[in-house]
DNA sequence: ATTCCTGCAAACAGTTTGCACTACG
DNA sequence: CGTAGTGCAAACTGTTTGCAGGAAT
């Protein structure tokens, strides 16, 4: 089992973001936390919310955006978006790249050895400070690809996979 | 100046589009094209709403997401998202990368001539089939740069510049 | 004890959909 | 003339906000 509930890397690395910034570390931020590194896909605000309700049945959906927004500011996570839908979060705030898939916009890491270090180029020309960066490279999934078929021309190509959440539970 | 309202080019490849699938080429979509193109800026649906309503008072916001819609369809523009915020058309195809800005989110368009032909990894490993790729480079722009001061600790690095739309005719 | 956080409910914004009418080809 | 597109209004989903009570330091 891949699911590490409590990766105390991370945990730790909470504790000491909290105190150094003087933010009480609480039981949800906690939880949260760690329904985010328990993942290696980039969940979206909800999915984070089923997750941490697993563990602490009342936590609501705002304290979810909001702690959230937290770990990002706290430099614990960082915020992705996908084309049209919700926003996703990714725990790993190294160095790394995403496969989008065109089709059904899921986002997936990807290791490229060769592409952490570009030299980046004349940016001080826009007097823009340049902090990080990473590379979407957009394309079609293994699932799309198969399900894709020669003959279609437009219309065919269309067929979103209407978020296929069943959330009952939004209010 | 650099407003150019019709770019033959442009115009031109639309029609190309909308022939070769069996599209009608109708007024709307000519405006909605022409107005992204005319810009620099990487509009929202409502900014494209707001310019094509210049020339056709008529146009409703359903189109605009429809027309833009089909246009990324005819590989005519490219939807891009920024964090949070409305998602972005831009109406450059070719290989580009964009800058965004950590704070205010703004998306530019960034020119890197060494950027454009990376060596694409491996992606077979994956199974996924890479299209395209494009480079989000994160980091402060200029402005907020400026506005930036060193004795802020974490409260202060907020300040989101909340929607700062007018949009009346929401009706 | 104080300060910041959480939960709830309601407000919001962006986007999508159903339907009747109109325009393009 | 037929098919596909447009406009309108309403539904939806994701996200944010105000406020009262609660927890962490």
């Amino acid at each position: 089992m891949s699911r590490k509930e409590s990766d105390p890397t991370q945990t730790a690395a909470l504790e000491a973001a909290c105190r150094r910034v003087g933010l009480p570390l609480t039981t949800q931020r906690r939880v949260i936390l760690e329904a985010l590194v328990g993942r290696q896909d980039h969940p979206t605000a909800d999915d984070i919310l089923e997750q941490a309700r697993a563990r602490l049945p009342e936590m609501s959906r705002t304290t979810v955006y909001r702690v959230l927004e937290t770990l990002v500011e706290l430099g614990l996570a960082v915020k992705i978006s996908s084309p049209g839908s919700a926003a996703r979060f990714d725990p790993r705030v190294d160095r790394h790249h995403h496969l989008v898939c065109v089709q059904c916009e899921r986002v997936m890491d990807f290791e490229a050895p060769g592409l952490n270090a570009l030299p980046l180029p004349d940016t001080h020309a826009t007097a823009f400070d340049v902090q990080d960066y990473s590379i979407h490279f957009r394309g079609m999934c293994a699932d799309c690809r198969k399900r894709k078929r020669p003959e279609e021309g437009r219309a065919a190509a269309r067929p979103k996979p209407r978020k296929g959440k069943s959330k009952g539970e939004q209010r």
